[in-house]
DNA sequence: CCCAGTAAGTTGTGCAATACAACTAACTAG
DNA sequence: CTAGTTAGTTGTATTGCACAACTTACTGGG
């Protein structure tokens, strides 16, 4: 993990705050820690993996649901994404299909230990079972989560900015295709759309832009369950996101 | 100011690295910083603030270039984004007409004194006279600072994606509104646009796509350096950013 | 005072991507 | 064989921007 890295890190010069110099010594060093919003898709419904706190010493809100995330660990993580995939792999077993950050969030009351920071990466993986989540950790529907509300530290302000790029890119960009396993199909993906956005969209109009966006792939018809088999597809190789000329607008 | 901090914050406990226990004191803190990339437009060029760093002790990249900003000082920055404030202030003496953040980076490298982490803002400004700037502060061409690319840290890459992420959304917002002083009238604003995006736009596209938005209040007919007198316009009060429904495309 | 020049602002046609609605095709179940 | 269901297609409407030609209001020079 990169060389150059000088141990004199934190822990250096405790008093003296206001000092006028700027070097590292002269200010406290707020906490910092990475958080995930991590998503998938199943049925009709939208879940973000939520932890139970921890019920031991002096740990801040003990049992509550929180994202998934923790302090960055100098000695362990290269850099901030970095810490972001190793969370997420201990937490589901499975690496993203896509990672991004949000963002992040810093004050002196968000964790009663102290001034912190945060930065928060949402995470889009193919649902996985249940049993193969990690201790503590759950899948909760994002609808339930929005309204319940009770989630430990800001992590409600986390999740909520999390979902809202979610939703507001999936309006513009291919999404929805990292939280499918391929091959899927075309209605399924559709599907996803629907269960994010939370209405319906037109069909004929859903297939022209996604398939004129010629990011797919086809690899054969697919017994789905359905009457009529369809055609599936997975995600070209090394195909990035793809972003699309105009919003969806919905129907209905 | 907040008052429930505990003053156990940095140094407490050095040793004891991959210690199992997810408390505050089982890691090194990182160093924190914000970091700003303060845009303003004047005549053909946009410009954005730099600084040059300082050559006294161990500063590290003495004498060069780089965004303004500093270490979160926790005694004295509620949040993130009023510490971006306070350093914006400091560099130029006014407000932001807009500020946003553009996310975060962290890594063992970008900073020698320590694996640091950095929260990057930027701001929108009306061009304020080089003078009126802080000491060792200075306007500088974006389109000189891109291809000269000897700036501290790993500040060329976050003004990268401060430029990106500027000019992408000037494709499809109100941004530019934030970067006159009003009243200001709809070529200059065009003109505005047109110098971030290094392209001309049309002009009858421009006009329908701007007031259709509804975004802007008449203040009365203005004179300025053109033969014919044109409309003065200002932002709404409590007007937020518009998103158009389309992105430009351009012309030329 | 008129006229050329210039920038402000308008009008009208074209186009590309999506919306909406009605259709055909392929399979299942009974 | 038929009804039902989902996959996939076809055709028209609409919306917002592109492009081009126009009119309007002023300037400055002869």
């Amino acid at each position: 993990m990169a060389g150059k890295k000088k141990k004199r890190v934190a822990g250096s010069a405790p008093a003296k705050k206001k000092s006028l110099k700027k070097s590292s010594s002269g200010f406290q060093h707020p906490l910092t820690s990475v958080d995930l919003a991590i998503f998938a898709v199943s049925g009709d419904n939208l879940y973000v993996l939520l932890v139970e706190r921890p019920d031991s010493d002096g740990e801040p809100f003990p049992n509550q649901p929180a994202l998934p995330g923790g302090f960055v660990d100098v000695d362990q993580d290269e850099n901030l994404i970095a810490c972001a995939s190793r969370k997420l792999l201990e937490k589901t077993g499975v690496e993203a299909q896509y990672l991004e950050q949000v963002g992040s969030w810093g004050d002196a009351s968000r964790d009663p230990r102290g001034w912190s920071t945060t930065h928060v990466y949402f995470a889009l993986i193919a649902y996985v079972h249940s049993s193969e989540l990690a201790n503590r950790s759950k899948w909760v529907a994002v609808e339930q989560v929005v309204k319940n509300d009770r989630m430990a530290f800001d992590h409600s302000r986390l999740l909520t900015a999390a979902i809202d790029r979610l939703r507001s890119k999936v309006e513009y960009t291919s999404l929805p295709a990292y939280l499918l396993q391929a091959p899927f199909t075309l209605p399924q993906l559709q599907h996803v759309y629907e269960v994010i956005l939370d209405r319906s969209l037109d069909k004929s109009s859903f297939r022209t832009r996604t398939l004129s966006a010629n990011y797919l792939e086809e690899t054969g018809l697919m017994k789905v369950e359905a009457p009529r088999p369809a055609m599936g597809y997975c995600i070209k190789p090394d195909q990035s996101l793809i972003f699309f000329p105009r919003p969806l607008k919905g129907n209905n």
